[in-house]
DNA sequence: GCCAACGTTGGC
DNA sequence: GCCAACGTTGGC
């Protein structure tokens, strides 16, 4: 019997490029997450997402690093239009339309908290010991998340 | 701003 | 295929 499928997962983006805020104003709540450019990123958003997977919304390189709320993967995995616009930061001259390089995903947001579970708490919390965005090094900005770190954090803030 | 850690590139 | 150089990430 294989293991269940990953459907759990981390997305790190920067709040001065992409933020929680910025998508919970949007009228309908979605975005598109674009701009990887990370083969195994990539390939966790074309290989292993599936609509309605849950995912974190973890911010980066910023006062207070951690996750702040939840989204729903609300696409399947389709060519970043970034990566052929010239006037991108995100533009790829390598890539083109005919064999596209990079992906992206719509997301929705499902929950917004009130307050986030900081990168400091998270390094606490027992169960996610183990959690590849906490490894040393790790800079991988789409990542799995294991059904009992997903359980834990969600408890860290009650729900 | 610093710097450790990592991924990618390109010469050989 | 190796590996040094380079650019980027991200916490602090």
């Amino acid at each position: 019997m294989s293991p269940p499928r990953i459907d759990r997962w981390l997305l790190k983006s920067e709040p001065d490029e992409f933020s929680i805020d910025t998508l919970a104003a949007r009228p309908n709540r979605r975005g598109v997450w674009d701009g990887v450019r990370n083969y195994q990123a990539r390939n966790y958003m074309r290989d292993g997402m599936q609509v309605g997977d849950l995912a974190f919304f973890y911010h980066s390189s910023c006062a207070v690093p951690g996750v702040y709320g939840i989204v729903s993967i609300a696409s399947a995995a389709y060519a970043d239009p970034a990566q052929f616009d010239r006037k991108s930061a995100y533009f790829d001259p390598k890539s083109s339309t005919a064999a596209p390089r990079w992906s992206a995903i719509d997301v929705a947001l499902v929950e917004r908290w009130h307050a986030p579970v900081t990168l400091e708490r998270l390094r606490t919390i027992a169960a996610c010991a183990d959690m590849v965005t906490l490894r040393r090094g790790n800079r991988l900005s789409i990542t799995p998340v294991a059904a009992r770190e997903w359980r834990a954090i969600c408890a860290a803030v009650g729900r």
